[in-house]
DNA sequence: AAAATCCATACTAATATAGTATGATTTGGA
DNA sequence: TCCAAATCATACTATATTAGTATGGATTTT
């Protein structure tokens, strides 16, 4: 039941990308260096985000990337699936692979079923804007000790 | 971010050993024919609830299983902890494994907190015992149609 | 003694994870 | 125009996990 480095990475990422977004764009060496996270590890993660148009992305030099829409707009859900693939607990609850033959008969997948549900509510709740505006109020508050 | 087949098997055989308790052992053999696992595997799986305390056993002819306590003080996430391991969605939030230096910084961990507490409060909060009520609802019901 | 059963451990094939490595392609600037 | 800096693409690798299988020992009933 662990979210991979994958997944996580990813969504460093994106706040690292809402919070240092200026318009200008930002070099995979620079997000790297900021969240310790290897280079070329980072570029085929950021790949991911790019191709599906979560980032936008500058070729060359001086080039790099930026978030492609307002960090409201994504959630750590949406990332997740993404990077990670589906969030289910179980297979028999993707809807793509519905092989079980004791679906109808299991009591257990209930169960799974609640929890993809409370899954599901927590990461589709929190945006990337949320987690920005939480790190400016960590980073406000840390002055006035 | 998914449950294996260990996990998930140890709490079928919990539910199979409370829904079939007569007080008589019931053999492994029987517990994987109605449950369509691998002997085997299942003997491994039970070897752990065994070890822990979950399940009696009687070796030798004759010999099995029964379920130790009450269905009801067994829920869903003692079953898949003792099976699974921790189900933190990151080492981060594992007691013993405090390796990572970025967590006083880390705006991604409250995430991960609240998953976790959402799993926990899932998987803590269902019992062998509502399984097996769930069970006998569903077959109650069938019979009507 | 034989059969049935649990118990213990070793082995294995396939897949996933967490990266490295290599190099091609694109672009701004000297 | 050419070089350096960057993204982009793909192949490779080491390790761990998963989901079992295989072999045989220990125990108990018949």
């Amino acid at each position: 039941m662990r979210i991979s480095t994958k997944g996580r990475y990813a969504v460093r990422v994106m706040l690292d990308l809402a919070v240092n977004n200026t318009g200008e764009y930002i070099k995979v060496k620079d997000i790297a260096a900021r969240q310790e996270i290897s280079e070329k590890y980072l570029e085929q993660i950021i790949s991911v985000l790019n191709k599906a148009g979560y980032v936008k992305s500058v070729r060359g030099a001086q080039g790099g990337y930026r978030i492609a829409r307002d960090p409201a707009e994504y959630t750590v859900g949406m990332i997740l699936r993404l990077t990670e693939g589906s969030l289910n607990p179980v297979a028999c609850l993707d809807d793509d692979v519905n092989e079980c033959e004791r679906c109808d008969t299991c009591e257990t997948l209930e169960v799974w079923k609640e929890l993809a549900e409370a899954i599901d509510n927590v990461v589709d709740h929190v945006t990337v804007a949320d987690l920005v505006e939480r790190q400016q109020e960590r980073i406000a508050g840390s002055y006035s000790i």
